[in-house]
DNA sequence: GTCTATAATTGGATAGAC
DNA sequence: GTCTATCCAATTATAGAC
């Protein structure tokens, strides 16, 4: 039986992965969270600790995998970078987030996480071999290489591209570490 | 005819070009940066405005660039991934400072600058044709993305994975995109 | 469980004497 | 030009009443 009225705690978490995303650590004070959540700022402490734990607490992917890329393995490139390139919502401010506040050591871990759960493991499920893991991280690194170069650098040139263009390319290397021409 | 002591405001200069870099913007106190320089905290204020200022004077890369990469264009990009996985001093302090800080407004015209002068410049002037700056800058992407994967991400796979397979293997990738295959 | 009030720290910035 | 002293603002976090 879970309570009828989502508790605060429910509430405040709610506030917190709205806002987060959207302000960053730094830009986003308990007192904005407890605003955003109608409650008192000494319960957003209260109930989770520190504004850091509740930080990583609410910056994890969970299940929000989106689309499993099932599709043929000669496509998942492309399919892949235009996938990340045209999401603008949540993952793109939770990578942000995690990135700016990667001075804590605390966020890294977290940041690692996201990375993988995002980047790393849908790519390597898809992969065989013995270097397929390395195969996958390097796959990652060049993904993560675009969304810096759009979101952290905001690369005019590359934002003002043609976005089929930048994805066709971009994609084809991603291709090469994922079916590798013999 | 410059005075025969490094006024002050070199010295602070100094502190600040030392400190951010190895422990960011928000972990650098100006009551740390003037410890360092060994003057008085107000004296950093009163010499540069604020915080902010002397971070944006003091992150930028100047003249630094290092080797001019003139090697053979074949070559490029291994010679130039090589050399960005390799460096581990001020560079890398700098991107991540700069990518760390990059919440800041003010800070993303800076990263964007350290962008081009480390990364798309040295690759850009060796390349012709009309999409040189695009592929120069998608080239540069590939090369942020390695840094954030090892240097943000803290990707362990990366980080223990055999150096100079790492480097032959991305900058097969990067290669392709300065002397692209008919 | 919830809220009021406040503690405690920190850090950027300023005023004014010397 | 340099330093002492201080201000002021913001924020996290806590204590204790209700």
């Amino acid at each position: 039986m879970s309570p009828p009225h989502p508790p605060t705690k429910e509430a405040i978490r709610a506030a917190a992965a709205k806002l987060f995303p959207v302000h960053g650590y730094i830009g986003t004070s308990v007192r904005d969270i407890a605003g955003e959540a109608g409650v008192d700022p000494a319960l957003v402490i209260r109930n989770f600790g520190s504004k850091e734990e509740l930080f990583l607490e609410t910056m994890r992917l969970d299940d929000e995998l989106g689309p499993l890329f099932d599709g043929p393995i000669e496509e998942l490139g492309e399919t892949f970078v235009e996938y990340m390139v045209d999401t603008t919502d949540r993952l793109r401010g939770m990578f942000l987030a995690l990135v700016r506040a990667s001075e804590s050591d605390g966020v890294v871990p977290r940041l690692r996480e996201m990375h993988d759960t995002a980047f790393v493991l849908p790519l390597q499920e898809r992969l065989e071999g013995p270097d397929a893991e390395l195969r996958a991280r390097l796959a990652a690194a060049l993904v993560g290489g675009l969304l810096y170069s759009m979101w952290v650098v905001q690369d005019t040139h590359l934002l003002q591209a043609d976005r089929s263009d930048l994805v066709k390319r971009y994609g084809a290397l991603v291709q090469q570490l994922l079916t590798p021409p013999s």
